[in-house]
DNA sequence: GACGAAATAAAGCCAAAGCTACATTTTTGA
DNA sequence: TCAAAAATGTAGCTTTGGCTTTATTTCGTC
């Protein structure tokens, strides 16, 4: 039977569409930003502390606090009272793949030209919206001009 | 005088400033959305109804009521109880340069191998981080290949 | 070992952005 | 005309991610 039924245009679902996966993508940017940054500090510091993480992402200790305990009830890190905290083996997964798809960003952003300063600031926003398909664009794009 | 003090490490300035910039694009990113929107509106209807922009925005009207709210506080739309809402000059202008940024990204990553709703759907989270730099070099890189 | 400094925890405030439920107004059409 | 439907407004709840303030714990040093 033909399904005549319309609650909403083309352009309207299309469109509702279009911002639902940025709000989507939007909701885990800040996990992503903060395992891929707790993954550097335990390579290079053996933990991540709580102070270190909240210098790095430019916010106070309690807002650090807060994060990590989102990690953990994600179950992408552990830690103990007044102790490091550190990624399990799903966070360090994730903080992989952030930090692979954050250099392939920075790399397209300076092969179009822009200069590498602004190539790492956009970046750190923009990452979080490109898709695994546009990624492996970007990838394919850098691989053909070498 | 020699400036010793010290507070924080290079890199850890560095990683904030990041953040904190992506933090101030994403703090924008909705009034960009919305204006852009509510300017489609006023093309295609002539006026913005909360309804419709409820609709293209794949929200509630109550969240739409208060996204426009917040607009009118900005200065960027005005209207009245049970009426349409409309741009003011700021925002028609903002809503003016939101798309054509938006055309640039999508135009840039379908020129990069992307499938053209990807792009679409991609293009709208990450347009809100391209800067001013990143946006006259992807124009020169359009342009450059025509 | 004790004490001061540093780090961490905990409580609570705020604004933004989503939602539901309900009230009110406007529009439609019989 | 006027009653039902649609649109809009309003109230209030939730989560998230900022913040400040205050309490507690750990650490470094003497
Ligand atoms: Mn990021
Ligand atoms: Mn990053
Ligand atoms: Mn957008
Ligand atoms: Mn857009």
């Amino acid at each position: 039977m033909p399904q005549t039924e319309q609650t909403c245009t083309a352009a309207e679902s299309e469109a509702a569409d279009r911002f639902n996966q940025a709000r989507a993508a939007q909701s885990v940017a800040i996990l992503e930003d903060y395992a891929e940054m707790i993954g550097d500090l335990m390579e290079e510091m053996g933990e991540a502390r709580i102070t270190d993480i909240a210098k790095r992402m430019g916010v106070t200790h309690p807002t650090a606090t807060k994060a990590v305990a989102r990690l953990k009830r994600e179950g992408l890190a552990v830690s103990r009272p007044y102790r490091g905290v550190f990624l399990t083996e799903d966070g360090l997964a994730l903080a992989d793949r952030v930090r692979a798809r954050h250099r392939v960003v920075v790399e397209v952003l300076t092969a179009l030209g822009v200069p590498p300063e602004t190539a790492e600031l956009d970046a750190e926003g923009m990452e979080h919206h490109v898709s695994d398909v546009t990624l492996k664009a970007f990838e394919a794009f850098l691989d053909a001009r070498r």
